[in-house]
DNA sequence: ACGTTTTCCTGAGCGC
DNA sequence: TGCGCTCAGGAAAACG
């Protein structure tokens, strides 16, 4: 599941092999992919061909690409979702079998493919934020910086996970407040905190707080270096490649398997219609004094 | 206004 | 063999 680290390796991918080429054709294959274009797919196809594409750019899970010349003034912006993938592939290549997006270029060399399984993801062409350098598309303005983002600012974080009335976990989820991060390496990053996902937010000190963030930053980093997370075929870098971060996990994925802290079996929990994963031992909700 | 729940989607895996 | 069920989960809309 595509989640920053992934993310990163994808948009790395673009920046190498899309940056400067200009987009000849389009063609849409599943209406759905394109939805986030409330004109259309027929406007999608129109926006981009003819544009040049710029250097990819990335915030959080969403990534994006600068356009030039006719596009000036707009980004294409994709969300892999869950299963989204984007492919450089030769076009002699047969289609995916969940194919939804071919964007072909002018020079006639490789293609690049939005191929997805089960639809979460998508692209579009949005309007980019008035000057920005980096084409910023208006319609993330409410996505928070994420923590390997020279601006994001730590205080800030601390300050306002503190300040919430929820419970960690769906605070390290809500993109609002951080963004990047997702099931996979929120759970990663309670586990290094010791920290139990139903810890109400409010009560983190000041040092707790800092400490998350700073291990969701480290994990993420690490699993970046070795090109990201992959379970399946479902999470691959743009020439279809898989990342070596799963078998560096400490929770997520291990139910079962002894905590490598302190040999205590880690246990799967059902949180919000998905999954938790935490040491039983390490990773306990302080129990609520009552009263008295 | 804010926090919580629902909704979208498809394929793998499993019990019967 | 096939059917129905569960699970995977990001983000925005809908809800309270």
């Amino acid at each position: 599941m595509p989640e920053l680290p992934e993310v990163e390796v994808v948009r790395r991918g673009l920046a190498n092999w899309v940056a400067g080429r200009t987009v000849a054709g389009v063609d849409v294959l599943h209406p759905r992919a394109v939805r986030r274009q409330s004109a259309g797919a027929a406007d999608f196809a129109a926006r981009l061909t003819g544009t040049t594409f710029g250097a990819a750019q990335r915030r959080g899970k969403y990534l994006w690409v600068p356009l030039a010349g006719r596009g000036q003034g707009f980004s294409m912006i994709g969300h892999l979702g869950m299963s989204g993938q984007l492919l450089v592939q030769d076009p002699a290549v047969p289609d995916e079998k969940h194919l939804r997006v071919r964007l072909r270029f002018t020079d006639g060399g490789r293609e690049l493919r939005f191929v997805d399984q089960r639809t979460f993801g998508g692209l579009a062409v949005e309007e980019a934020e008035d000057g920005d350098p980096e084409g910023t598309p208006v319609s993330i303005a409410h996505i928070a910086r994420d923590p390997l983002d020279a601006r994001f600012d730590d205080a800030v974080f601390v300050a306002a996970l503190r300040a919430r009335r929820t419970t960690v976990k769906r605070a390290l989820l809500d993109q609002t407040l951080i963004s990047g991060v997702g099931n996979i390496y929120a759970d990663e990053a309670l586990w290094r905190s010791r920290l139990h996902y139903d810890r109400p937010s409010a009560t983190l000190t000041r040092p707790q707080a800092a400490l998350l963030l700073a291990n969701a930053r480290e994990v993420m980093t690490a699993a970046l270096a070795v090109g990201g997370t992959s379970f399946d075929s479902l999470y691959v870098n743009v020439n279809g490649e898989s990342g070596y971060f799963s078998r560096d996990l400490d929770a997520y994925g291990r139910e079962d398997e002894p905590c490598r802290r302190c040999g205590t079996a880690i246990r799967r929990a059902a949180w919000m219609n998905r999954s938790s994963y935490f040491c039983p031992r390490c990773q306990r909700v302080p129990r609520v004094r009552d009263g008295g």
